[in-house]
DNA sequence: GTCTATAGAAGGATAGAC
DNA sequence: GTCTATCCTTCTATAGAC
């Protein structure tokens, strides 16, 4: 029974993961992913036991997608620094928050099953920030006195502060603006590396 | 009528503070409210109109007690990398999340009065680390050539960001990872301006 | 598998006595 | 100003027909 057409389980999860991003766990109801999905409550009680398994599912294929949309980034023909300014870089939509972050805040965070695929996601990143940070360190295109792992979380850090400022103060731009600066502090550890 | 003793009044702001802390807006419901100030529900609709109002009065309070905290770690007698230092290193509990900007993802940040209050307390950090990154570029303390502007949003975002980490990860050491990194690249920008 | 109808609880606000 | 009682809506889930 896993995997087969599922026309309305598939339904309600497209609606899940729309709606998960726009409004968060809390803000998300049942009625509201029935109205998005077209199915009805039977459906959704059918293939999921509640709320929370729901949104479980949705969660782990959110991350499994995104993760996947990283590794693009970090493609291991690219040079270490490419790939991470590749990832500062990439295309955001900075007012609509992280897709899986943005549920950090939540008291729903609390249940592990549904912190993990928002975890994974995130040390994902780290790990391909710190490898590429190490690579480049190795190739003497960074200085080689500090540690990776640190910056790796700085980075990503800065990342997702950059969508907190960006969607408090309603402006994209501040987003850049931390990525910018942040680019600026590298482009000085490379600079002092030569 | 503004500023008596309001008894009732100053029970229910301080309880929606805590509560706007702990759970956020759409988490806190009005009889959430009540419970822990002890109030009845005519208390709170006879000094407020409704929840929005309420929240409102409660986080300009709040923004303003965080932006006279700040205040002090930014104390001008200190040497202007001090204080970055001291604002980096300040004593947080991470997994409790950034007293305002954790609404950052509630769908009540599109209300600009309640997004207000939040957007001055992160400006004004901005603002205070700018001109102390501006005051160490100055004084040589620090390399004059990237925007102090820019540094400011990217050191700003690493804090909001960490909480993000911290609280994801339930690990409040994502928090000191972050900062630990930002200062390692500090230290460069640092050492080479010497 | 999918649907509609319904239920029990919580959210947000009002009425009106004191 | 403060209280209790009440109201309407929404949330989450269940029942049971098709």
């Amino acid at each position: 029974m896993p995997q087969k057409t599922h026309s309305k389980r598939a339904e309600i999860l497209r609606a899940v993961k729309e709606l998960l991003w726009e409004r968060g766990y809390e803000a998300m109801s049942p009625r509201d992913v029935l109205d998005r999905s077209g199915a009805g409550q039977g459906s959704l009680y059918h293939h999921f036991p509640g709320k929370v398994e729901l949104a479980c599912v949705a969660l782990n294929e959110m991350a499994a997608e995104e993760r996947a949309a990283v590794d693009v980034l970090f493609a291991p023909d690219r040079k270490p620094l490419d790939r991470i300014y590749a990832y500062l870089n990439r295309e955001r939509d900075a007012l609509r928050g992280c897709r899986l972050a943005r549920l950090a805040n939540e008291s729903v965070m609390e249940n592990l099953e549904l912190r993990k695929p928002v975890k994974r996601f995130l040390e994902h990143i780290i790990d391909r920030l710190r490898s590429s940070l190490e690579e480049a360190q190795f190739d003497g295109d960074l200085l080689p006195d500090f540690e990776a792992a640190e910056v790796a979380t700085t980075l990503l850090a800065v990342v997702e502060g950059g969508f907190v400022l960006a969607r408090t103060h309603w402006d994209a731009n501040r987003m850049k603006q931390a990525l910018g600066g942040a680019t600026q502090l590298l482009r000085i550890a490379e600079r002092k590396a030569r």
